[in-house]
RNA sequence: GGGCGCGUAGCUCAGAGGUUAGAGCGUCACACUGACAUUGUGAAGGUCAUAGGUUCAAAUCCUGUCGCGCCCACCA
């Protein structure tokens, strides 16, 4: 038999026992014993190809191995698919950002090379964040993994945007964006630096087109800071609250210097605090007046274009003019007519972009949108009528209440990094989500019919940060619905997300975040894991401490010291009966034996209990005492006395064997590594290779008499 | 602005109507006897944010106040 060492090295196992996993093939699923008839599947949330792990990812991974390990202990045939997502917007960025390194810009490379040069990014570096996982111990089946760029996902992601163009869902629109007229194109937020700047908020006078006679003003003022799009405004709007402006909801404005005639309309986008309390209205160069125009059905009159000109839109006088030229001669017209109440200074932010570092300007553009009045119906009801669950549940509110009010999703982007949209002469790609909301099924094979996605669809258990539940949860759950007709997964569990100590949330640009990979140098993975499963109570952020970490450290050593213990004591001892149907000799048992079995009952009663209700902060609380107090400090002690005994001798030796090896089983999913470890060296008469297809214990062990 | 949540020991958190409010980490004292000093035994440390209310009884339920955070939207 192997001696164990006096102290727990995680180093030194730790790749020894991943690697001895991998050659089991039981992270495959086909690849389990036959006796694994169930399946059990949990998708990886796939994390950006551009991301290397940071806490969110090592918590939801540890979140996700526990499941699937225990799953797989009870016998399940169990299926955790790993793969990464092209994160469009943010992959482009990477490469992009290299270029400029060389003084390049895409437009330099043509959008063929660019795309190759991204691929090429792509199999350099795409699966780092891959390999992390296996050093946390993650039991992905990698055999499945996948992308959501490769050759059959692009299939799926045809096959359902065709679905809908057919169906008439798929429309073609008009949408404010932020664009760049140097660029030449279209910004994402995430493109978008933001700048302090110093500006002018002048206060107009907007003539009522009938002034009652009550009302002593014959103008509402209206506050800008860029009174050269009140060319292209198409409203005034007010805030439905404020009473001053009451009786002129409904009203016309003659907007001057066009002598266009504008509503007054009602809308509770508008801050009564701001300025007058009335705004202008411009469709289409605001992003919230865009809002504001979608609701009371304004027109969009473009009157700046995308290199940065007025158009015809607006009287010849102002023609061809700059946006900048046009803001003087607007003000001194103006001034001339006075209409200018006030002016005063203003201080505000303004995007930029951040490539060229030029003035965004806001323009309509035609793009592609799916319908959602539908689709929403069909995500809303499964989880109103309680088929789909959330956990915690008060995320089912954050889910229902977004898609009550959802809007057409707008699903082209332009880029060129990212799915094409399948139609003739279409440049533009879709939108990241777009092919993510098809997770649950396009990596099992979908649009084939293979044996996979009949296995393995839908999914058991979502896990999942809270932030991403309206960009994806809902967008795979009407997307699994319609194109699968089942929903795709049964259970929502949204995992805490992880803050530093002082409450923020963690940033590697800020210098506040903490890097798993460190942790798992420092203490090993299983303490890690234990450490994080430790700290995940109910509340929805958790404040990361290292002590914790420490005391999974500490815990481990605990582990490995008793199963030390227990190894010398039972040197040679081999159960006669397969490993856990020992046959206790009732009359035989003193009060410890006893005691220390009802306890582990109990133990085991409660780890299946939190388990299943994701309370995985109470899980390791229950085990952690359980085998630190319980089995440790009461019975291993009062052991060595028994053992002094003949009569209690035997009997004794099997039970610490016995609360040993049932111990860690139950703490397989949590601390895989050094379970599996001292697994391998329990002198148990019937083993099954891996303490990863070893059988989840009942928790009928012994009766209460 | 909308939504969600949190203020309990020095720190991170449990406890959710009923005796002396718990854990981990940290601190202090003592103990290196054969599993483990990454240990053991013991100790110190808390008007449970605050003001009212409900109740025989409130850390726990209700209302207000103060403080903090996260997510979403937005900054005309």
């Amino acid at each position: 038999m192997k001696q164990l060492s006096k102290t727990y090295n995680p180093k030194k196992i730790e790749s020894k026992i991943y690697y001895l996993w991998e050659k089991s093939g039981f992270f495959n699923p086909d690849k389990l014993p036959k006796r694994h008839k169930k399946p059990y599947t949990i998708l990886l949330p796939p994390p950006n190809v551009t991301g290397s792990l940071h806490m969110g990812h090592a918590l939801n991974a540890t979140i996700q191995d526990i499941l699937i390990r225990q799953k797989r202990l009870e016998g399940f045939k169990t299926l955790w698919l790993p793969g990464t997502d092209h994160a469009g917007i943010a992959t482009q960025n990477v490469v992009e950002k290299e270029l400029k390194k060389e003084g390049k810009t895409r437009f330099d490379l043509g959008r063929k090379r660019l795309i190759e040069k991204i691929w090429q990014w792509k199999e350099k570096y795409g699966d780092v964040i891959l390999d992390q996982l296996k050093k946390l111990g993650a039991s992905c089946d990698w055999s499945r993994t996948r992308f959501t760029l490769d050759k059959e996902y692009a299939d799926a992601v045809k096959k359902a945007f065709l679905y809908y163009y057919k169906k008439g869902w798929i429309y073609r629109g008009k949408r404010v964006i932020n664009w760049c007229r140097r660029c030449a194109t279209s910004l994402s937020e995430l493109e978008l630096e933001y700048k302090q700047e110093r500006g002018t908020l002048w206060y107009i006078r907007y003539p009522l087109k009938k002034p009652e006679k009550k009302l002593k003003e014959k103008y509402v003022v209206v506050a800008t800071t860029r009174p050269e799009t009140m060319l292209g405004d198409t409203a005034v709007a007010v805030n439905p609250k404020d009473k001053r402006y009451k009786s002129l909801v409904g009203q016309k404005i003659i907007l001057p210097l066009v002598n266009r005639e504008i509503p007054i309309v009602a809308d509770n986008l508008v801050d009564p605090k701001f300025g007058t309390g009335a705004v202008k209205v411009t469709s289409a160069h605001n992003l919230t007046d865009y809002q504001i125009s979608l609701k009371h059905k304004l027109p969009l009159i473009q009157i700046i274009n995308e290199g940065g000109k007025l158009t015809k839109k607006v009287p010849s006088l102002y023609h061809g003019l700059s946006v900048e030229e046009a803001r003087k001669k607007i003000i001194s017209n103006l001034e001339e007519l006075n209409l200018i109440q006030k002016s005063e200074p203003y201080f505000h932010q303004l995007p930029y972009c951040y490539r060229c570092d030029t003035k965004i300007e806001i323009l309509p553009s035609e793009q592609w949108f799916l319908k959602m009045d539908k689709l929403a119906k069909k995500a809303i009801t499964p989880v109103k009528k309680g088929k789909v669950k959330f956990y915690p549940k008060n995320f089912k509110k954050t889910y229902l209440d977004w898609l009550e009010n959802v809007r057409d999703w707008c699903i082209s982007r332009q880029l060129w990094w990212g799915h094409k949209i399948p139609l003739k002469g279409e440049n533009d790609v879709l939108d990241t989500w777009f092919s993510s909301a098809l997770w649950p099924f396009a990596t099992l094979g979908w649009p084939q019919k293979t044996k996979d996605l009949e296995t393995f669809y839908p999914s058991d258990v979502l896990s999942t940060a809270r932030d991403i539940i309206h960009l994806w949860v809902v967008r795979m759950m009407f997307s699994g619905i319609e194109l699968m007709k089942k929903n795709p997964f049964k259970r929502v569990y949204i995992h805490p997300i992880v803050l530093t100590r002082t409450g923020q949330r963690m940033s590697k640009s800020l210098g506040t975040g903490i890097n798993p990979l460190d942790l798992i140098e420092k203490y090993g993975a299983d303490a890690t894991r234990f450490g994080l499963a430790w700290q995940i109570m109910g509340g929805q952020d958790m404040k990361f401490v290292e002590d914790n970490i420490i005391m999974g450290k500490k815990f481990c050593n605990k582990i490995w010291n008793a199963s030390r213990f227990v190894l010398m004591q039972t040197k040679g001892l081999k159960s006669k009966k397969q490993n856990y149907d020992l046959n206790f000799q009732t009359r035989n048992l003193t009060l410890a034996d006893r005691k220390i079995l009802k306890s582990l009952n109990k133990t085991i009663g409660l780890v299946n209990k939190y388990l299943e209700n994701f309370l995985f902060g109470k899980a390791t609380h229950a085990l952690y005492d359980f085998f630190w107090h319980d089995f440790c400090d009461k019975y291993i002690e009062i052991s060595k006395s028994q053992i002094l005994e003949a009569k209690y001798q035997k009997e004794t030796k099997k039970i610490l064997l016995y609360i040993l090896s049932v111990s860690l089983v139950l703490l397989h999913p949590f601390i895989p590594f050094i379970t599996e470890e001292i697994y391998q060296t329990l002198p148990l008469k019937k083993k099954r290779g891996c303490l990863m297809i070893e059988k989840w214990p009942s928790s009928q062990i012994i009766r209460d008499s």
